[in-house]
DNA sequence: TCGCGCTGTACGTTATCACATACATATGTA
DNA sequence: TACATATGTATGTGATAACGTACAGCGCGA
């Protein structure tokens, strides 16, 4: 319902199995005796009849001298995603002077969110009493394009010059502020939280 | 008794669809509810007292906002060589015409390593038969700050220019390349994969 | 103390995965 | 022609994956 009628989740490796099969000039019983995976089920599965437990697909991986993980990504297209300077949708500012884009592609699997800030003389990305947190658990890098650029975070007040990298938690209430008399920028990385165990 | 016994083909990713689970602050339910797969099955899934067909992992992979390729690479984590950090660290160039800084610090607990590569005309980041991959399950992405830059990645070709931004598995083989007669610079984001507990 | 809501798990049933066997077709060999 | 050996597929049976339901445990407010 919720996220699984968006989201491709389609498996069908049974024509690659057959393909990687051919190719290495086997019989299905040849790879049923490398795999250990019986002939009549790597057939089902070749033809898409029958969706084969983890346990089974990475035997048939192991007779093809793959990973699974490798077998899988075979039939997972567009795992590089492009995103051109043109067609980025310039964030809204919700500041006056503060103007962002978010450069990366928001699709799943991804674990990182990069954005460019730009801030007019005064300007900041956010305001002491703004909610806009990060995800708990999540960590931020930023490297200042051109400064000064004064980062606030938790009550602590750290002055960055351009070229200075700042890394912090970015579930703690933050947000960056051009005290100089020139436009300041700076990249943004948020990297996706992971509660240590 | 041929190859299977040869090769680790032990799946189980019980443990690290808990972690991510619970990373997510999601209970059963609530991921029952995004994959549409029940909680009780995913109870059994996480605690390896079965082993789901690849239709069930790849909807609790898409619960998680992950493509299955990459929840099982996770996995198969123990297998892959490490980077050499140390000499990277340094900023010293590997190739002739390329020069890069690591900009963020080498701090235990980060998950996102920042760093700025510079390519000379004609130089690239690396070879066709250079090893320095990441950690598996790591994700990468990269801002070309002046191209035009190509990136090989897996047999693949992406011409990039200045302002563009790539993201992709960071585990597979991939390097930068300069096709043209200027100078070009790219920033690249590594954010590390998830780590066994 | 009582419930309410939430968590994760044990139960019993149904669907289907995975096997061993048997079959149909296609090659080649005597 | 007959036999032999290979291919991939259809069949029926036991094992188990996956479901809906129901349960024990926890924290919280009335």
């Amino acid at each position: 319902m919720a996220l699984i009628d968006e989201i491709e989740t389609q498996i069908h490796i049974g024509p690659r199995v057959r393909a990687l099969r051919e190719a290495m000039d086997l019989s299905l019983r040849d790879l049923a005796e490398r795999s250990g995976v019986s002939a009549p089920m790597l057939s089902q599965v070749e033809r898409g009849e029958t969706s084969p437990t983890l346990a089974i697909a990475g035997r048939i991986a192991a007779g093809l001298e793959l990973r699974l993980s490798q077998l899988l990504r075979l039939d997972e297209a567009g795992t590089v995603t492009v995103v051109r300077a043109g067609e980025r949708r310039r964030g809204g500012s919700m500041r006056r002077g503060h103007t962002f884009e978010i450069l990366t592609a928001p699709l799943p699997g991804q674990r990182a969110e990069l954005s460019r800030h730009v801030l007019a003389p005064g300007a900041s990305t956010g305001g002491p009493g703004d909610p806009p947190m990060h995800e708990p658990g999540s960590r931020e890098v930023a490297v200042i394009e051109a400064g000064p650029v004064v980062l606030h975070i938790d009550g602590e007040r750290y002055e960055l010059a351009g070229g200075d990298c700042a890394t912090f938690d970015a579930d703690l209430p933050h947000h960056f502020e051009n005290p100089g008399p020139d436009e300041a920028a700076l990249l943004a990385v948020v990297s996706a939280g992971l509660r240590r165990s």
